[in-house]
DNA sequence: GTCTATAGAAGGATAGAC
DNA sequence: GTCTATCCTTCTATAGAC
């Protein structure tokens, strides 16, 4: 909390000005933003792509190389956050769930718009984030982007036997 | 540290006698014994179903009973500390990653063992690793099985797609 | 070689001045 | 309503008695 306060250039009292609720709170409020932070990401990677297993692959690639960047020190903002306090913290547990809950639903919708039933659409997408989560923590724990490559490609290949044989592009 | 020596029933200064590099030393030793520990679960369930996807079936429906059964407050042992630990413990991470890649190596071996060539075998293990991991962090975070059910069901997928065609069982 | 008692730092939170 | 100074707890680690 010190860290954070002296980073903000803020006097220490103010968190529990703004945030009576201390530690916790502030825990809550950072995870729902940076989720919708991470959020936002995904329709501009997809957009990029009109064809799914293209975005996929696309997104995948983009994932190994930030966390190549990063120095393997940030992945998703999410993940450590829910696996470290959901035993502990009802308010942040909620708060992860609402995120990932949000990425679930954003991407979803893209798959869905990818002519893949809503049911389908959505068993697809919870693999994918659980794949690109788990590659996260392989990949952080190596210090290579394997598990992220491999990954992409499974999910790619996910994505196309979901998608109706009328739209595949053969990718 | 002192709930752990408490619990042990064991003085104190003990840790630092038997333990000398302190909490690092007593943490990655944990992360190794655990690891070792669940890497030992693997072929108690493969051997227990002689077809590749029906193992990876079961072995999937347990995770998820198991998960349950602990309250959702245990799921695997490894991924929590090496999201935590890799960017400021270089002794932990290094634990974290020998674990995992035992687990892939051994993983790996029983694929190849139902006729999957072997870097297809490495493959198909990252990416059934990194879903199961992933699902213990949504799962956890949203007190559901849903995707541990979802991921399984894609990874007998995963595994049938990657059998040779004369082994499939059409399972 | 085992253990107790405590050091020394960092943690989160708050009281009360302005 | 803003901020400073400080409280109390908890943490890891160690010194030194036995």
């Amino acid at each position: 909390m010190k860290e954070i306060v002296a980073n903000a250039r803020a006097p220490f009292g103010s968190v529990y000005h703004f945030f009576p609720g201390g530690k916790e709170q502030l825990g809550a409020e950072t995870v729902r933003r940076s989720g919708a932070e991470c959020g936002r990401l995904l329709p501009l990677v997809l957009d990029a792509h009109p064809d799914l297993v293209e975005a996929v692959r696309a997104f995948f690639a983009l994932a190994a190389q930030d966390l190549v960047e990063a120095n393997y020190e940030d992945a998703c903002p999410i993940a450590t956050v829910a696996l470290e306090t959901s035993s502990t913290s009802e308010i942040l547990r909620q708060a992860c769930a609402d995120v990932f809950e949000d990425w679930i639903e954003l991407g979803s919708e893209r798959v869905a718009a990818a002519g893949i039933p809503r049911d389908a659409a959505r068993n697809l997408t919870i693999a994918m984030i659980a794949m690109l989560e788990g590659a996260f923590v392989l990949c952080r724990a190596t210090r290579t982007t394997e598990a992220l490559i491999v990954s992409g490609q499974w999910c790619a290949k996910m994505a196309e036997a979901a998608m109706p044989a009328s739209r595949r592009t053969g990718n």
